[in-house]
DNA sequence: GATGAGCGT
């Protein structure tokens, strides 16, 4: 169960992702995406959650959910 | 960051 995490604030870490995520299931792995260049977080990430329903449950619970001062976007990667 | 939506070093 990939997930993509879209709409994240550029001060977020990977760090604090998997954090997030691990409150409502297994995560396998997570990824920050960061630019190249800056090093600076590009808004997004992606998390694998070990297992489906996990998945649905995080994409439930965070998607819409306030963090930092935007409200974030949890969809379904692949 | 910024029109909003977006699928990665």
């Amino acid at each position: 169960m990939k997930l993509i995490a879209l709409n994240l604030p550029r001060d977020f870490t990977e760090q604090e992702l998997a954090e997030l995520f691990k409150a409502h299931g297994n995560i396998k792995s997570c990824t920050l995406v960061l630019d190249a260049g800056t090093g600076k977080s590009k808004g997004f990430g992606f998390v694998e959650m070990a297992l489906a329903h996990e998945g649905e449950a995080a994409i439930k619970a965070l998607h819409g959910s306030k963090v930092g001062k935007e409200k974030i976007r949890v969809k379904q990667a692949d």
